[in-house]
DNA sequence: GCAGTATCTGTAAACGTTTTCAGCTCGCTG
DNA sequence: CAGCGAGCTGAAAACGTTTACAGATACTGC
């Protein structure tokens, strides 16, 4: 049988058939045929060991049955939960996801937006750290569908989910307040960063409603991350011996400023409570386990790929304008703050932490 | 001004610019052209705010610059290790990232290795978590070049990186009877995982070799993850008092060990030592930070990607053979064996817990 | 100014599929 | 048995790009 070489086309059953291509295309595709060439079609197909190539269907078709995710760093525990949860929905309807790493690269989250246009995939889901002039820009005459998830000004007309991080700060530390707490520091992120900002924003609103004073110098702000967070709380431990708790913008900076609190032999939550958000799988493996703010990753996930599908499958594409919704955020209160939590996690989402091995060997 | 419909292609370059879509081809593609084609070309580009069409561009040239990275769950923080790297390598030489989850499901994995037939990506890294007959059939007879992470057996043409866990494990229940324990328990996954069987086998040689006996109850072996660490090590406890170490299979159960500890009031390390394998992110966020055997995730996600860009761009397609590579792994000594460990980790590898937030808002 | 050459340009085919359209075959009805 | 319509089928166009080929133009050296 003639190879013909490379791999077997539709020409290829054609031949061996002996019908036509669009007969194998229709029979491959359920379109009516005669059961006669229903049977030579499929033998043809089975026995060249046919796959049909998307690419050139895609080149007809106008979509790719792609999404991509662009997120600054895939390391951090919430984008994985957001990704974890985005193919779980794009892989029911039948797409791919493409991965993005923008390394929080301004010019390179333009870039993602831009290369809609290439239609390499049919929509995007973008996790902007910063909304910039240009980003509106950009994304106002993006080539299609777009859905943010993140703050957009109102009259962006882009779908957009959003995290409540300003209540979510406020919860924190009112909790912190309710458990006897009055020297509540803030252990946060940059403040020019949309998150840095709003966590901020919560924690000073709380203080206010609860009749705290807020000390300026009890509040740190460096980088997200774990490093930032024990180097933030051993400086406010020598400065202020007289903390009673850490409140910190994200888990990564409440597990370092944790390895503060240890290393100086002090008890958690007994002489320092330390409460963090997002509510990452970090949270329920730490010891004591980490009391956070589910700011709804999982959640906000699942609702932008469900936005973003919707846009793409529906029929009233132009009909409705931007969509925006606010995922509702929700203390889980840990031993990191209560010594009477319960122990074991009621497990939050789901999985957990993960179920696999770390790779064969 | 015709905007023709649609977004603007080649087609509608050479009109405005007039002249044929094989010179505006060749401008764009830099290929010779005169002064006065290139400013007409380009101009009319820019003006039409054109980008190429990728899909086309893959059907025509074979190649769509996308590489596949399959494993069972990117919760995993192996995953995510391997992944952040995998996206580096390849978004360097002009390649997408497509991430597929298969849940562990083999039949999807298969599917996976199959669907590189429908010309979607160049390339497939996979990461199984088992190795069945099946998987060397679908293996050996695949449309495209695959790299596995993960032990083949020797005669499969198929490139593989491995992890030497079996060396890794006796390196950690080395160092736990180095610091003086003898009564090592086992806390592992499923044994019929490679990961399950060859973390055993590295436990059992290395308590051999050391001269100290094998309790086949003081071994637990049921899934990979938090809580099962958890259950597990409190049965142990119960059954065994005497333990003074807990050697886990990956850092997730060796969290979900430590909590149990904890909760039973002992100390880590004074009274009872805990070492996991994998060294992901979890282990130097913990408290005390986790003993852990780097099995080298970013450095195997490094090269599989590099032997599979090899593959793709090299000249000499058929002209190696398979190849092999073991990562070689490494002992991370950290406070939940050794009390008198820097408390500063030497920041493992790179960018460490990520840097970013947990999204907008 | 002319032959010869080097450079550039346009036409057309190709990548692999889906889909329109017209034509064909077949079975049915009268 | 003629006529009709339903149901299949095949030829061809289309998706947007790259590229081989041949034809056109501009340059060089005399």
């Amino acid at each position: 049988m003639s190879d013909g070489g490379g791999p077997p086309t539709i020409v290829s059953i054609a031949e061996r058939a002996g019908v036509s291509i669009a007969s194998v295309s229709r029979v491959l595709n359920g379109v009516g045929a005669r059961p006669d060439t229903v049977r030579k079609v499929e033998r043809a197909a089975a026995e060249l060991g046919y796959v049909p190539n998307a690419v050139a269907q895609s080149l007809k078709g106008g979509r790719t049955k792609q999404l991509t995710f662009a997120m600054q760093d895939i390391g951090n525990p919430v984008y994985v939960a957001m990704v974890r949860e985005i193919q779980a929905v794009a892989r029911a309807a039948g797409y791919r996801l493409l991965l993005h790493s923008t390394d929080a690269v301004i010019e390179d989250e333009l870039a993602v937006v831009r290369s809609l246009g290439d239609r390499t995939s049919d929509g995007l889901i973008l996790c902007p750290i910063r909304i910039t002039p240009e980003h509106i820009e950009v994304l106002s005459q993006a080539a299609g569908p777009v859905v943010v998830i993140g703050s957009l000004p109102g009259d962006v007309q882009v779908d957009a989910v959003q995290a409540d991080s300003v209540a979510g700060a406020r919860l924190a530390v009112q909790h912190l307040a309710e458990t006897g707490r009055r020297r509540i520091a803030l252990i946060n992120g940059p403040l020019d960063t949309v998150p840095g900002h709003n966590r901020r924003q919560g924690y000073l609103k709380a203080l206010a409603d609860l009749g705290l004073p807020h000390h300026p110098d009890a509040e740190r702000a460096t980088e997200f991350g774990l490093a930032a967070g024990r180097t933030a709380a051993h400086q406010l431990l020598d400065e202020h011996p007289d903390l009673d708790a850490f409140f910190c913008a994200n888990d990564q900076l409440a597990l370092g400023a944790s390895q503060a609190v240890h290393e100086r032999g002090l008890r958690i939550p007994e002489d320092i409570a330390v409460a963090g958000m997002d509510d990452s799988d970090l949270a329920q493996a730490a010891w004591p386990p980490l009391t956070s703010v589910d700011l709804g990753s999982v959640e906000r996930g699942r609702l932008a790929a469900r936005m973003l599908l919707d846009r793409l499958g529906g029929a009233d594409l132009e009909a409705t304008r931007a969509r925006r919704t606010t995922a509702v955020p929700r203390l889980v209160v840990r031993g990191s703050t209560d010594p009477a939590a319960p122990a074991a996690p009621a497990t939050a989402h789901g999985t957990g932490t993960g179920s696999g091995t770390g790779a064969s060997a």
